[in-house]
DNA sequence: GTTAGCACTCTGGTTTAATGAGTGCTAATT
DNA sequence: AATTAGCACTCATTAAACCAGAGTGCTAAC
């Protein structure tokens, strides 16, 4: 169990280790003005925490850094809530007024936001199309051979592909085929559209149209999205400004990493609401073994929508970066929520 | 005026310092198998070239390295075409073939092609739309006040944006708009559409619909173009593999410059057709000084599409590069334009 | 339980010296 | 007249040596 100062010192040594991002001594920390221990006691709990795993030492006689678990604890049970300035709410209540209206560009923005406000790097990842409803539905000729097909949603997003049409499908037959569609496919949740074709429009098709057999399985080859366009980055390059990566073999991995649109999915694919922070190793990842993420979810309506992250050092400023998380995230819901 | 020898012996060095990344010495030079000449004729001439500033030394005693001047002499007189293998064509035959049938896709994954076959890194533009025609044009309603506009082209280029309704515009009048537009404005080049919106649709629109120029104002502004999401990199990391980009502050601005898009449209929006050449300076940023900029464009059709570029160290392999480029342009014209 | 004192450790920066690659120049050679 | 050998000199790089400073752990005193 730790005593009410070794978690006094520990929150310090944290607070003073990610502003200044050197070791922390004993004296450093004695000679803050709310401390009136002296170097040596806080040297024998020092110790203490370091037995427990909470710190770890660079060198012998070196100061000390938090290790992972430490930076654990420090998160779950030492951040002090921090509070935005005035000034800071401003700026960020005027940066979402002044946005676009599509949803894209919202969250494009967002990462841009921030990163602008945390220094650190952003990832903005969505809209899921999950729970969003078909809008409309349409397929436009280019050619004999090949046409658009373009699905709207309600909630604006417009996703295009290119399909090559079969030999034997006439104009007429598309304008049934389109006509079909929009009629049964209707406020139908993207995600249900394979579906609902499989079972519902097959039949109908049948009856209306000549070799239907070939354009559906297009369509539904078509219809597959693409969760890792909809991935936006904010100051991709601020990682580098942080002292812990100065060397090339610490961040090329990290950018690498962060170019890998898999990756990251698969990374940010945040399982629960809310806010959500890893901690180095616990990302599971070897390239951003000495990174934090922080990740936050937004919602359209009340139905989860996408996610949010932050990704900087294991050093990060964890009160800083937490509140502004929940404040953006809070943010973009609202905006989305009152868009749509 | 430069002797025989000079010119060979500018070419060599150049080859040398571009394969090794060091400085070139006279006995580097002379230990050529295809060098009959001593190191002290050998540092004659070099010292000559210097002279009328070819080449540069990084200091008093070392050996030597091409100038700006030097390299553009290299790239104007000297470059020896370089013969890709058989199975580096193959290669690149095969990547050109497995592609999506999207031009946006095929530009992009063009850019990862440049940077897999270079090892710099790629950049590829475009498609402009300047010449292309409009196909269709589509607005849907999401809700009372939003509407989804789509514009497709006749490449086969979607795009769409959200626009807000004036208060008093029925349905059926934006049904009545559509036909109006589709029926005018089909086959008309893109770029004309604002005009010919002015000229001759305002008259039309004004019989049928009512509070049309609220309608019209928002065309116009969902009408322009943002070259800028046409921008699309691959390995964009791969300049920290350089050796002259080992230091942080020699590879940010870089970096930095990469993410403005802005930026990068001015950089590389070619003046001229064919395979261009910008050395280091030449390039009007500072951000780029060490590097330099190969670009090529490509078309469809005839008609001028887009640009695609390497960029790299001005110790650049330019004889490789400047084949692979002529292929790839090559390359990416057919494909483009026999898909349309 | 807390603190002062002290010996010890390790880092980081600076100095020194040695090595080696390369040059420019002069004089000899072809 | 052009080329080459020889030599003194320059500068960068590397390694070794050294020193100062920050910090620790431990013991003994408070």
């Amino acid at each position: 169990m730790l005593t009410e100062r070794q978690l006094f010192l520990l929150r310090a040594l944290v607070d003073d280790y990610i502003s200044t991002a050197e070791p922390v001594g004993s004296r450093a920390i004695a000679k803050r003005e709310d401390v009136n221990y002296s170097p040596a006691t806080i040297r024998n709990d020092l110790a203490d925490l370091e037995e427990m795993g909470f710190l770890e030492k660079t060198h012998t006689s070196s100061g000390r850094i938090p290790s992972e678990k430490g930076y654990r604890f420090y998160v779950d049970h030492l951040v002090s809530p921090v509070l935005l300035t005035a000034r800071e709410m401003q700026s960020i209540k005027k940066a979402f007024t002044d946005m676009y209206y599509e949803v894209e560009k919202v969250i494009q923005e967002t990462a841009k936001i921030m990163s602008d406000f945390t220094n650190y790097t952003a990832i903005a990842m969505g809209p899921e199309l999950n729970d969003t409803k078909l809008k409309h539905i349409q397929i436009i000729q280019l050619n004999a051979e090949k046409a658009i097909m373009i699905i709207v949603t309600d909630t604006g997003h417009v996703e295009s592909r290119t399909i090559s049409l079969p030999k034997k499908v006439s104009a007429r037959d598309i304008e049934k085929l389109i006509n079909i569609l929009n009629q049964k496919l209707k406020n139908v949740p993207v995600f249900q559209l394979k579906t609902k074709i499989e079972k519902e429009i097959k039949k109908v098709l049948n009856k209306h149209i000549e070799n239907y057999e070939q354009i559906l399985s297009i369509l539904d080859e078509a219809l597959s999205y693409h969760p890792l366009d909809q991935i936006y980055y904010g100051g991709k390059n601020n990682i580098l400004a942080q002292p812990e990566f100065r060397d090339v073999d610490k961040f090329l991995p990290l950018l690498n990493a962060l170019e890998e649109k898999e990756t990251i999915y698969e990374l940010l694919r945040s399982p629960s609401s809310g806010i959500n922070i890893k901690i180095g190793h616990e990302n599971n990842l070897v390239a951003i073994k000495d990174c934090s993420v922080i990740t936050a979810s937004y919602s359209m309506g009340g139905e989860h929508m996408g996610t949010v992250a932050v990704i900087g050092p294991t050093r990060m400023a964890y009160p800083r970066v937490i509140t502004l998380m929940e404040v953006i995230s809070r943010k973009l819901t609202h905006l989305l929520t009152e868009l749509y």
